[in-house]
RNA sequence: GCUGAUGUGGCUCAAUGGCAGAGCGGCUCACUCGUAAUGAGCAGGUUGUCAGUUCGAUUCUGACCAUCAGCUCCA
């Protein structure tokens, strides 16, 4: 006998070698048929686990976050069962569950389309009525690629391969005919698998390298019940009527040229004035905060690239005005795609004292940067952007204390602008199996991690890593958001940077006399113009907070009489410095009231008759309405004081 | 760059190997109206670009350009 810990601390005991799948029915039929993995002292178990010594259990279902993972793992498998059975010349490469679904990559000469997908469907409906148990079973590395060989599936093979010689045993599971390398865990059977929806294929590398062969990968999710799935699969619907893409140019923020070009989007009156009042507002905010404008060239000779690491490890990446081959012969010039050479050079202008650190330099910069065709993402990834740039040298006294200011910055901007509870925190390191990507060497690497680390732990930001996703010169935290397609993008950057100020040989005379080189931190305050203008687009669907709206206020005249006295009205809020406008078409007003809704004018001022007689203005809201009858004075002392205080609502 | 899809007036979308159509929007006229669409009329297109096939191509074929989703890459 042995005891087992359940919910609750209760302590119940039942034969060595029970089962955890056997434990959940004794305790009732609900929770066994709800049951997708347990946790046994913690780690995550398939439920058919024997038990055979006292331990803690924890039975997870859909609504656990390791439950949902198993039963849509376990959806990839009668993806993947279902394809073999119409397309028994695909090959399978791997299949995992992912956040909101799972995928499956296949080897097939034919992609997949629309109605294969139905196809497809259909055929793991079948799978699903067929209740397929999952049993797990384990074989020798040498067994395992022997069975793998036959069947043909070669990607199995490699990875198969991989894995031999660290010592353990390959294990699969099997579902009726269909036998599938995983280490699980996985829910009992494929009957349990009620509701499910195959979304999208689409071309995927193998192994996620682009040297290797692309493959045909599936998406889909999975949920208990159906209710469920349509729900999510409609919120999915609603998230991409926000898409700034298509938003943004039906509201007139951008458009884009075939003329001018990919990634070039020309940014409408709406949307530069956007960005003027957000650059304005973090320029103003930076100075507050000890940091100094620069206005560096927008292009250098190759000469300095070559010094930064830019020629060696990012040309493909930059405009090269000239032949690029030739940079050893002639001037030859380079749109800049960062700023970090150009401010490095104004601190360079003379010598610098350990009293001028920190010394902190700002840019609001235009970068320019060639990105391959395929990546151009409305607003959000372009070729040509501007960003709230900063370069930062400091002692190393002083390094923690910028770098919490640094954040501390960002912070009040994504509070500001309502983005703060939409970000997660990503230390983006660098992979030492990838050298070529990188400057410097393993132990400046570790050094500047090393601090980087003490740093982000002693301000206890909840951070995840990112292998491999260091700039070339250092390690970054970036701050991530994602858009409403669910793909994460970087807003904001820190990074810490001890490499570059040596090259150029920037240097300040420390106290002692002697000369030393200064940390650099490399920093964006906001981030990109361009992307936090789409970011805040998909938000607020385009509403955006009084003192961020390109049009704050448009007045309203009920007939072309109150034309006159709406003009006075406009003249004398514009020259408070409102953004306003006045409606004179001779339309009716609720067709006025259409309009200026649909443009998601914050504030509608209606002038009639009565108003006019009563000196008042009767103010509509975007949201809420009707807010009746004010005066003048009143509308603008509410007005201003949401302008100043950049309310959101 | 790779895989797939798409490209018809400002927008949303029809149709066709033989004169390209609707709604919204725009303009004009009438209406002067009280919190999300007043009515009538008019204008607007080398069907993304360039080749090819054909008596004839917007339709079929190819290349290119652009847009979308995903992969890779990245702020």
């Amino acid at each position: 006998m042995i005891q087992v810990k359940l919910k609750g601390d209760v302590i119940k005991e039942y034969d060595s070698g029970i089962t955890a799948l056997e434990v959940a029915k004794s305790l009732g039929m609900g929770l066994y048929k709800a049951a997708c993995v347990c946790k046994i002292d913690g780690v995550v178990c398939d439920l058919r686990t024997p038990l055979t010594a006292d331990c803690s259990l924890e039975i997870l279902t859909f609504d656990d976050p390791d439950g949902k993972h198993a039963f849509r793992h376990t959806a990839s498998h009668i993806l993947a069962q279902a394809v073999k059975r119409l397309y028994p010349e695909a090959k399978l490469a791997i299949g995992p569950a992912i956040e909101n679904g799972f995928y499956y990559d296949f080897d097939i000469d034919t992609p997949f389309t629309p109605e294969m997908l139905e196809q497809i469907e259909g055929e793991m409906k079948k799978i699903v009525k067929e209740a397929l148990p999952l049993e797990r079973y384990e074989l020798e590395p040498d067994e395992a690629i022997a069975m793998m060989e036959k069947k043909g599936e070669i990607y199995k093979v490699e990875l198969i391969q991989e894995h031999a010689g660290k010592g353990e045993k390959i294990s699969f599971f099997r579902q009726g005919e269909f036998d599938e390398l995983c280490a699980g865990p996985h829910i009992p059977d494929t009957g349990r698998v009620k509701a499910f929806k195959l979304t999208s294929a689409t071309g995927a590398y193998w192994r996620g390298d682009s040297n290797k062969k692309m493959l045909q990968r599936i998406y889909g999710t999975a949920f208990t019940k159906k209710d469920e799935m349509e729900a999510y699969l409609a919120s999915v619907e609603e998230a991409k009527k926000r898409d700034h893409n298509k938003l943004g140019r039906e509201l007139g923020f951008f458009t884009t040229s075939e003329m001018i070009g990919q990634g070039l989007p020309i940014l409408l009156p709406k949307g530069a004035r956007v960005i003027q009042l957000l650059q304005r507002f973090v320029e103003d905010e930076e100075q507050r905060r000890g940091w100094l404008l620069t206005k560096t060239p927008y292009m250098a000779k190759s000469d300095l690239y070559k010094v930064s690491g830019h020629w060696d490890h990012y040309r493909d990446g930059m405009f090269v005005l000239g032949d690029a081959d030739k940079a050893d012969e002639e001037e030859v010039f380079a749109l800049r795609p960062m700023t970090c050479p150009f401010q490095y050079q104004a601190y360079l202008n003379r010598a610098r004292s350990y009293r001028d650190l920190p010394l902190r330099y700002n840019e609001t910069s235009t970068l320019f940067r060639n990105e391959a065709s395929g990546e151009m993402h409305g607003l959000i990834r372009v070729r040509q952007f501007t960003i709230s740039e900063g370069h930062l040298m400091c002692r190393p006294d002083q390094l923690e204390d910028e770098f919490r200011k640094c954040l501390e910055l960002a912070i009040y901007m994504l509070k500001t602008l309502g983005l703060y509870e939409d970000v997660s925190y990503r230390f983006s390191q660098w992979d030492p199996n990838d050298r070529e990507k990188y400057i410097g060497t393993d132990e400046q690497w570790d050094e500047a991690q090393g601090i980087m680390k003490k740093i982000l732990d002693h301000l206890e930001i909840p951070y995840k890593i990112g292998i491999g996703e260091a700039a070339f010169y250092g390690p970054k935290l970036d701050i991530q958001i994602k858009n409403v397609f669910g793909k994460e993008d970087t807003l904001i950057t820190i990074q810490v940077d001890q490499m570059l100020a040596e090259k150029f040989g920037m240097e300040y005379v420390d106290t002692d006399g002697s000369k030393k080189n200064p940390y650099i931190i490399h920093r964006t305050s906001i981030g990109c113009y361009e992307r936090t203008l789409a970011l805040l687009i998909e938000k607020y669907a385009g509403a955006f907070p009084l003192w961020l709206a390109p049009e704050q206020i448009r007045l309203l005249p009920i007939a072309d009489r109150h034309q006159p006295y709406a003009k006075e009205v406009e003249a004398r809020l514009s020259a408070l410095g409102f953004r306003v406008t006045t409606d004179m078409r001779s339309e009716k007003i609720g067709y006025k009231i259409r309009e200026a809704q649909k443009e998601k004018i914050p504030y509608m001022l209606l002038v009639g008759d009565k108003e006019i007689e009563e000196g008042n203005l009767s103010v509509r809201r975007r949201s809420g309405g009707d807010m009746g009858s004010m005066s003048e004075g009143d509308f603008t002392a509410l007005a201003l004081r949401e302008t100043a205080e950049k309310v959101i609502w």
